[in-house]
Formats: structure tokens, sequence, C-alpha cells
DNA sequence: TATTGTTATACTCTATAACTATA
DNA sequence: TATAGTTATAGAGTATAACAATA
């Protein structure tokens, strides 16, 4: 399990820094939505982290073109993140590295089935929330 | 994957706080050899990590009385690291939460092993070190 | 000269708390 | 007063580089 996980979270990261990259940046370009701008404390939620965390993110995405900060007119308070044209490019391929094609190539379409229903079970028992939801 | 990976690591993060450990410093403790003393920069090696992060580790650990540095009188360069009566006893602990009985406990043992095969046949294919071994 | 452990430093990730501007 | 985003700060984890002691 924990030979998986290093690999796993090793080979993430460097396809990441391919891009640009670091995991967390990934992560949160990852759960935007390209085509409708999400408020910066909703990426937080989806995160599952502080938002405060979020500023020092999106200004990284926003310092690299990929993501945009609008104020909202409708709540001056809120400003949404809108994905760019270069930043639709970039998820995607993060997007891709998450899926773990090239991880997941040397298995069956049976032992996938298999290997997610598994994965499922064990991991359904748990908390749901990677942070600490205090 | 990733659903899995963050609920094994919110388990163990936790399992690890109520015994006064962090991830790092539990993962220490768990590869110390407790019947042989071991030279920090071995534990190094067996981390995947530099030599320079051993240090903290291992002050930590030495603070809470579960291990003590000696210098090796045949090489005076060298401290090794030895387990202390406390400390084999957290480190038993910890190596009951590494194995996971309490998250793998919904599986059957033909599912257990299906799993194992399936995570090996998977992480294989990867870099087996966790870190940049540049 | 090469190696062991240490120190100094830096960067990433994440958390809390205080601040601002809105509401 | 409550909320959204920001800033400041702190601690864990990990990396590189330079250093003292030893080989």
């Amino acid at each position: 399990m924990a030979h998986l996980t290093a690999s796993l979270r090793h080979r993430q990261g460097t396809a990441f820094a391919e891009l640009g990259l670091t995991p967390a940046t990934a992560r949160a370009l990852h759960e935007l939505d390209p085509d409708r701008p999400l408020p910066a404390r909703d990426l937080a939620d989806r995160l599952g982290c502080d938002r405060s965390n979020v500023t020092a993110l999106v200004d990284r995405l926003e310092q690299a073109g990929l993501v945009e900060r609008r104020t909202d007119p409708a709540d001056r308070r809120q400003k949404t993140l809108v994905v760019t044209g270069d930043g639709r490019g970039v998820r995607d391929r993060v997007t891709e590295v998450m899926s773990d094609s090239r991880l997941l190539a040397g298995l069956s379409d049976t032992e996938l089935s298999t290997l997610r229903d598994l994965v499922w079970k064990v991991s359904d028992g748990g908390c749901p929330e990677p942070c600490d939801p205090a």
C-alpha cells in the first residue's frame, strides 16, 4: 500500500512539474470548473483546506496565466475564478495525469474494475474529509 | 485512487498523532531495527530522503525517549540509532497502524490477496524511489 | 580527499488568527 | 454582526549547500 501511494505521488509530482505546477496547484486547477466561474471559497471547500491557502495557490495559477480572478458583481466580496484558454489546455493534461493512464495501462478491463471495486470498498469505511474538518 | 490515499493518510495521521508522532517521525521509528543499532545514514537511505532531515526527525524521537543516539566506537563519525524500551512499544503500535488492520477488516481473505496482487502489479511499473534520487 | 552528522537556508503545504471590504 | 478574501505567522516535510570531526 505504502509502495503504491509513494509510487503514485512520485509519478504525478514529476508529471505536474513538467507542466510548471506543484501537486497542490495542479489539484486546484483540476478542481476548477472550466465552463463556470467558481468562488474562491468553493474551491477551498473542494480542496478540503482553509480559504487562506487558496490565495497563494490562485496567485501562482494567475501568474502562470492559467486562471483569472474576477470580482462578482452580484456580491462584491466574492472573487470568482475563471480558467483561461491556456488554463484549459493545462487542466486537460492534469486530468490525464490524474486518471493515471500510464499507471493502469498494464491491467486488463476485468482487473481494472476489480481493483476499482476493492479500492472503493476499502476507502468507503473511512472519513471522507482529507483534512481535519474540525 | 485519490480517495483511497487521502483516506489512508488521514486515518494513519490521526492514529500517529495519538501516539505523539507525526507521519514522518512515525515512519522513521518504523524503519529502525529494534534489535540492531542503525547508522543515521542508513535510516536516511531507508526513508529515501536526505541525511540532513534525519537530524530533526531523530531529535524529536530522542526527546520523546523513544530512540538514543550512540557514537559508533568503530567509526567515530557515525552515530547509531538505538530504539529504547519505550520506543519498542510505540514502534509496535506504529506497525499495527501501518498494516491497516481496521482499514482492511471489511475484506475477505480472497479479496485481500486479489487487492494485494493488483496493487503490486500497478506499483511495480513505477520508480521505486519515493523521492527524487538525482 | 571523502564521508558522517549537523547547521543554515529555502520552498511547499497546511493551519490559525487578525485584518479589509463588503453585506 | 457575519462573510469573502487577504495577510501574517507558524510548523511539518523535504531539498541543497557549507561546515566540523573523522577516516
